[in-house]
DNA sequence: ATACCCGCTAACTATAGTATGTAGAACCAA
DNA sequence: TTGGTTCTACATACTATAGTTAGCGGGTAT
């Protein structure tokens, strides 16, 4: 498993969610998501799936391709 | 979830891989997926994974955001 | 000293990932 | 035709792990 992409990814949301001024609790609400998980994500422990991903984009008023740019 | 989403990326990836003239078992070789996953993908029938992805876009010598342009 | 933020553990359950096998369509060759 | 090959959809089924949750500890701030 390709671990250095998913450690990019974690860093991507992290980035953007400081950027906004967000906890990750507050970030879990508005992306839907449970308050750890973001942390979870954020810290490349967890292989997020493209639907997962969207969701996230989208509390970011992102697109997908935002966040993986690579 | 958001089916929609899978759609779309199982659209692009059987776009891509037909015009480098693979079938799915010989871009699931390439792809180091098994050959009835790559269907399944294409299908919008499993929730892909940001590492299989990666592995995706790298057999199709992509970006994965080129497959998520969304 | 209460509240917020984050890292981390641990558990459960849903499902992604992997695989085997069947069947049908399209093609070509003998 | 018939037989062989290739490609794909689809049906399970197993096992790995993603997704979700509760809780604790340590730090910071008010």
């Amino acid at each position: 498993m390709n671990k250095q992409i998913l450690i990019q990814f974690g860093k991507r949301v992290r980035e953007e969610r400081m950027e906004r001024g967000y906890s990750q609790e507050r970030f879990g609400e508005l992306a839907k998501v449970h308050r750890t998980y973001v942390g979870m994500i954020e810290r490349a422990e967890k292989n997020i799936t493209l639907t997962n991903m969207e969701k996230i984009a989208r509390a970011l008023k992102l697109k997908v391709a935002d966040l993986v740019d690579f």
